[in-house]
DNA sequence: TATGAATGAGGATTCATTCAT
DNA sequence: GATGAATGAATCCTCATTCAT
């Protein structure tokens, strides 16, 4: 087994490990050596790598965070109406929750970090307005090009963004509760009655 | 100070003690030593009053939800038409963020916990379902006291439930960013335009 | 067995297998769980009587100075001459190295940490001006009262402590190298020779 | 750069950085990976150049008293006289605080291994009789050759050093309390009281 | 020779829980 | 009822040492 150049491979590895703890059983019990044995490694290499716990879970929450983005801009960049980009953008949110349902578990479980951790505050408070900007930008540019009637977009970023959230968090809890295709459906009729 | 049928109050003070403890410094480094200190009472007698810690905190989520629940209730229920019972309702919802922020501490650190802990997820689904039932009570007893149109109520509740929780998590993650009152109003006028 | 009214018990008793325990094997390898086990106790308890090891050891130092100061001052106070107190402290203070090896154990252990951790120094430093202090008293009382000469004691109380602490560390490095008792002579008639 | 013949240059350099680290921080902290970066290596070749860490340390005391004797004996060579000899070596001796620190560092540092540690104790006391045997010899020999007195030198050789080392570590350790030109001038009247 | 990735045992410390008082 | 001393397993992290390259 080679011992060099393996910096990237070994980072990737101890940070899917890590998310797969966190799926598994949450922050409560999520100790380094736990992660250790999930990536097949020593513990000690972990700190190779990572300064300590905090700045290994710091990486997740970023990398957790741009494949997320990543995945949706995927999708979304290709198209050139920005009304197909707006709802592409809405059902690829929504999709999440079942397309990548690591992404939640990792945003619920740092949720709570966020008020006592300033560098968790960083990068979640980056993470929302990216999201409301993104759409933002939809809108504003949609309504240049007539795609959508100028006067109504007020705030209508940000409640696609909480809106999205909102259910995603919901269908993740309970999803017994609360029908994921059928919430969708109303997600995108909810933004269509507003651009129209 | 009385030493027999405290155990009412007792279970309080080591409650809200709980959650002073939880808002300060979050899941890391809430001790049942901090706890009792916080509370000014022994470690010892937090265990004749709760199981374990794990059922301290079970009783912490379901106060900070009936608490909650109770302060919206307050406020809504002397109301008399549908459709004022709906919009105090939201707007409740809405300045729970400013008025009770440990609820969201609350419930931001418990979200995490939801997937890995049985007991949590229960209370979590049964107050998000109870949430959303309220919301559709007014709608379908509004429709049916013609206060609102018949036709455009699909998923209404759900939808009002989600943008209200994913508001307040917003605005709770990220104050500077996201502008707590003049969301509330556009909260408010998404709702409108859907049951007019 | 009691748990009340222990914490002093026990913090001796902390302290007391430290000190074994850096006897037999000094400062490398000298971990929490050894003193615990050699005390009787879990290391649990030891962090409730000592903040950290650091604190802990502090207090060990601490303890040595004093308990040597202690047993040097019970023969040389009932003194009434000031040189028979002079002569009686310089025996003392040599056969330490035979009544409380420890002593020496302690502090040569602790010497290389006085430069690095500025609680250390200012025990050592305190130590060692209180040592020299005593020894000036004499010199002084025993100038004013006659018992000396007065001319000659310009820094002699330094270099008795200085030479009594060499003597000590040299016979205690080395014992088959250096005799003790020749030298314990020797010290007192240097001493001899400076306040005749 | 060079690959072959190196050993020379490489163990002294990595000597070197070991005394500058412990003199930075003392032996707690001191790790083979500190010690490699301050010499500017990689770890994995201080251990082709000694056998572990220990025998890297022994060294370092070895090299410590190597390098602090040949000072003194560069400067005491020359001389003639025993009685010039035997000043100039108490001079030298009692300089070494300022000139050398980084000795009293090691020194002090290492006392406290002396007891636990057969090699360190061999050096140690090697180096404590070295010294002693040097005085020894300036005495008997002043004596043959009638530069002092025959009948005072009753173990000044120990005397001397013992106070030189005293000395030394009291203005080490606590150099505002005690000064430490002034307790030259004091160390060499002693001397001179004696042989006089 | 030289590197630095990798290991894993061991250290300090925390903390839920129990129990004698 | 109430206390807080006591336990010991578990956690994070460090570090001497090895070894593939």
């Amino acid at each position: 087994m080679p011992k060099i150049g393996m910096e990237k491979v070994r980072k990737e590895a101890v940070i899917g490990a890590t998310m797969r703890c966190l799926c598994k059983g949450g922050f409560t019990g999520l100790s380094v050596k736990a992660i250790a044995a999930e990536a097949g490694l020593s513990t000690g290499i972990i700190y190779h790598y990572f300064r300590n716990k905090e700045d290994l879970l710091l990486n997740v929450i970023r990398e957790a965070f741009a494949q997320s983005h990543q995945n949706v801009m995927q999708v979304v960049e290709p198209l050139t109406s920005q009304r197909d980009k707006l709802f592409k953008h809405i059902e690829s949110i929504h999709s999440v929750v079942l397309d990548n349902p690591d992404f939640y578990t990792v945003l619920l479980n740092f949720l709570g970090q966020t008020s006592n951790n300033p560098e968790v505050k960083k990068i979640m408070t980056k993470f929302l307005s990216n999201l409301t900007s993104y759409v933002r930008r939809y809108l504003e540019e949609g309504v240049a090009r007539k795609e959508f009637a100028p006067d109504k977009t007020k705030d209508l970023d940000v409640m696609i963004i909480a809106l999205g959230m909102g259910l995603g968090i919901m269908c993740t809890l309970a999803p017994e509760t609360f029908d994921h295709k059928q919430l969708g459906e109303s997600f995108k009729s909810f933004a269509e009655k507003y651009v129209e």
